[in-house]
DNA sequence: ACTGAATGATACTAAACTTGTATCATTTAA
DNA sequence: TTAAATGATACAAGTTTAGTATCATTCAGT
């Protein structure tokens, strides 16, 4: 039941390294400091640009930036760019047509305990994680 | 990311099945009406009585109990029992020797928001529930 | 005693998710 | 033109969750 996956860890990591270095940092040169496999670590860094928190520039001397100032980019939104969108109570039946969903005991309670989390994990920033 | 899996869903209707009941339930009396597979449910039962939230009686009219009052069994206490105690940050690196224990810019915040996650597992009982 | 209904314990298969690998296309500076 | 970089995908391996199957043990009723 992990609230971070080993994806998470090494995005913050590497949000760490490029917020430090100021200037654009490639994949390589994440990857290799932190002993991440460069491949994986790449395609965090797509997700990551897709998701909004780093810029990209391609080509030759190309890499990564923040997007926006780490104390602007949160713990919550680095779960969503890797995993998507925290959903604790998510229909442990799939969705769809759920025979338990309006008789569900559990549904709600949850739900709410998704909200408290979602807040905890929106408050705490890159800033903070530097 | 689930925090409430298809087990521990089935393990709460089940119990709330029981604190209806009064008396004492068998496995197959439970799985019919809640729709659940009778073998997967025999599994959660056990794992509740071995968790001790159920005492069961074996062999003929048979079944399960509750062992303490609706109220003093928490949603904290069912996933314990069906899924292990309730860790959201168990290193990504699966323990043993992280090169990162020290530095993990992640384990100390993460720490906490388990922490009130726990709380709040705790504070909801299965007489909330029913 | 015998039988049938029930749980205890385990081993196994199948499905879903996470993690890591591999390719090819596209962009850009030198 | 070339090399260094990202974008986009497809694939393979590993781990966890979900479900199935068996056999042993207990116990009430006859
Ligand atoms: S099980 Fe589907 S909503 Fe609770
Ligand atoms: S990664 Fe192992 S403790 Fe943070």
């Amino acid at each position: 039941m992990k609230l971070i996956t080993r994806e998470v860890d090494y995005a913050v990591r590497a949000l760490a390294a490029v917020a430090r270095a100021g200037g654009g940092l490639s994949a390589a040169g994440l990857a290799g400091p932190a002993g991440v496999p460069r491949p994986v670590l790449r395609k965090i860094m797509q997700a990551l640009s897709r998701g909004g928190i780093t810029r990209s520039s391609r080509g030759r001397g190309g890499g990564f930036v923040l997007a926006r100032p780490p104390r602007r980019i949160s713990l919550g939104d680095i779960i969503a760019a890797v995993r998507g969108p925290l959903k604790f109570n998510d229909c442990v039946f799939g969705g769809a047509l759920c025979h338990n969903h309006r008789t569900c005991l559990l549904r709600g309670r949850v739900a709410a305990i998704e909200r408290k989390v979602l807040d905890e994990v929106r408050r705490v920033t890159l800033a903070d994680l530097s």
